[in-house]
Formats: C-alpha cells, sequence, structure tokens
DNA sequence: TTCACTGCAAATGCTTTGCAGCGCC
DNA sequence: GGCGCTGCAAAGCATTTGCAGTGAA
C-alpha cells in the first residue's frame, strides 16, 4: 500500500505543486514493497516486469525528487552506482546492507553520532555531517557463498 | 568500503612484474605532495600543468592499480566521483574530509570498529566491512563560506 | 629482444536533459 | 484549460578498453 501519499504535507515553500500519477503511485508501491536497496535500473526493471509502464528517465526522475524529499535512504556502491530504498524512518540512522543481495537492516548508534561530532568539533570542522554504513554478507548469502566455494568453484 | 581493509590477497602469484615508469612516478609523486583527495580527472590536470605528459587513461589505469594495492585511500562523493588520496598509514582508519576543499584528517576509532563488528555479528552478517567518513567544512573554509554569505549571496 | 606500459580514441554504463504531447487538478 | 509530468532519444560524464607503438629490464 502506498499509504502516506495521502498525507497533504503543504509544502511551505511557494510553489511546486505535486501532481499524483499513476507512474509516482506506480514506483512508491514497489519501493515499499521492497525490503533491499536497489538501483534505479534494477527498479526500473521491476516495475516492467509489474506491467507498470515507466520510462528509465521518469524512474530516474522520481527516485531522485523522493530522495530530495528524504522519502529515501541512498547510498552508493562501489561502482559508484546509487541504490536507494523506502525509509519510513526519519531520524537520523544507518545500515547493516548485504552486499550480495542488497538486504538491509536499520540501525541506530548514538554513541557513534556523538563520537563523530565530538571528532569534527575538535578539529574546527562545521556544518558536519557523516557516513556510516556496514556491509557485509547476510545469513542466506553467507551460506550460498559458502556452497557456491564448496563446489570448486566449478 | 573504503580500500584499506588490507586485503592483500591474490598478489602473492610470483608473476606479474611491475615497470617502474614515469608516468607512474609522476602520478606517485603528484599524490604525494597533496595533502587532499583529488578526483582522477583533478589529479590529470594537475599533472598537466606540471608538465608531466600522462594520458587520462593512463592517469585512471595507475590510480586503479595503486588503490587495489592498498596505496591510496578511496572515497565516492556524492555524486558518485571517486576521490584519492596517498594513504601511508596502513593500518584501518577513516576521515574527516571538508567538503569544500577536500582537505582531510584521518582517525581511528577503535570503538566504532568494535560496535560495527558487534552489530553485524548480532545479525549474522559476516565478511564485514565499513565505512565511515566524516564531512564537514574546515576552519578555513567555514570562514571563507560565512564571508561569502555574508556578501549577500552575490 | 621481450613484454609491460602508454596514448588515443572508441566504447561503456549510469544518469540527465530537451522537447513535444498528455493528462491530473 | 493550464501546467506539471511523461516518454523518447540524444547528450553528458566519469571510467574502461582495444590496439598498436614505445621503452624498461
Amino acid at each position: 500500500m502506498v499509504g502516506t501519499t495521502a498525507s497533504g504535507e503543504a509544502r511551505a515553500a511557494g510553489g511546486r505543486e505535486q501532481r499524483v500519477t499513476k507512474q509516482k503511485v506506480a514506483v512508491a508501491t514497489a519501493l515499499d514493497e521492497l525490503d533491499d536497496f536497489v538501483s534505479t535500473q534494477e527498479l526500473h526493471r521491476i516495475l516492467q516486469d509489474r506491467g507498470a509502464s515507466v520510462s528509465l528517465a521518469t524512474t530516474y526522475r522520481i527516485v531522485q525528487s523522493m530522495a530530495e524529499d528524504g522519502l529515501l535512504d541512498v547510498l552508493r556502491t562501489d561502482d559508484g552506482e546509487a541504490r536507494y530504498r523506502r525509509c519510513d524512518a526519519h531520524g537520523h540512522h544507518h545500515h547493516l546492507v548485504c552486499r550480495r543481495c542488497g538486504k538491509a537492516i536499520e540501525i541506530e548508534a548514538p554513541a557513534v553520532e556523538a563520537w563523530a561530532s565530538r571528532i569534527a568539533a575538535q578539529h574546527g570542522y562545521t556544518s558536519v555531517e557523516h557516513t556510516v554504513e556496514i556491509f557485509g554478507l547476510c545469513p542466506d548469502c553467507s551460506a550460498a557463498v559458502a556452497a557456491e566455494a564448496a563446489d570448486g568453484g566449478r
């Protein structure tokens, strides 16, 4: 379910009316049902498989605007690809992400936040932000990889 | 995953002879004298300004191989661009980076490392790595930005 | 001499954009 | 009806790669 779409959040900043189109609904719905980080390309493929016809360019545009509105968590893979995930919690948080299947668990770490600001302050840095992501293989993928290895990499 | 994960793998295989060329020396020297994170494109421009003629493709190739050998710290900007910096310390460490000028300070955080592995273990994740970077404005840039703002954003 | 390394340019692959038509409000 | 939204295809960009010439060992 899309839910939240109805939240008539009157954007104070004048102008910019946002229309509700089926493409946006399709994207939001798909993301809602996904639990993992997906690239825009993957998301687009998923939408096509569902029969929802949303062009790649539009998928990019929608995902981008959702990210700007803070509705999505964003992260970058090692090869520079951007991956998105539905973000219900709006507080600041981080992720424990499976580097094989993308499955992610949200984690909080007040201690780390505090540590980061302290370090930054110590060096006189301002407007501080930070990135903390943990990557690994989730239990399922760990097993899968182990099996593959045992298979002799044939 | 910011490099430094001392994965000295697959190199042992005796093959791979490495020749010392002036291009490699030029790149290594330039990086040595730089204290900030630079993109490959910037590095290439810097090399040209110095009169060292190293093609862009070669710059990419050299930087890439240095990163693989753990000689460079790597990080990705928000727009997916890769930035490199000379890495003398080989231990695992993180950075406090100025998002305006690229100036970086290496920081260590045993507590954070421990926290990361603990969290990962709790969820059954294996082959864990993590990224921790703090971005902000260094003292100099903070002042510069404040001045600009006072200037009326002109 | 040999073979890793270079330069150049074409090729990738993700992401953005110009433009004209379409449909939500 | 107006104007934000879409689709399509072309354009951008950072990065990679094929190939033949060049130079380090």
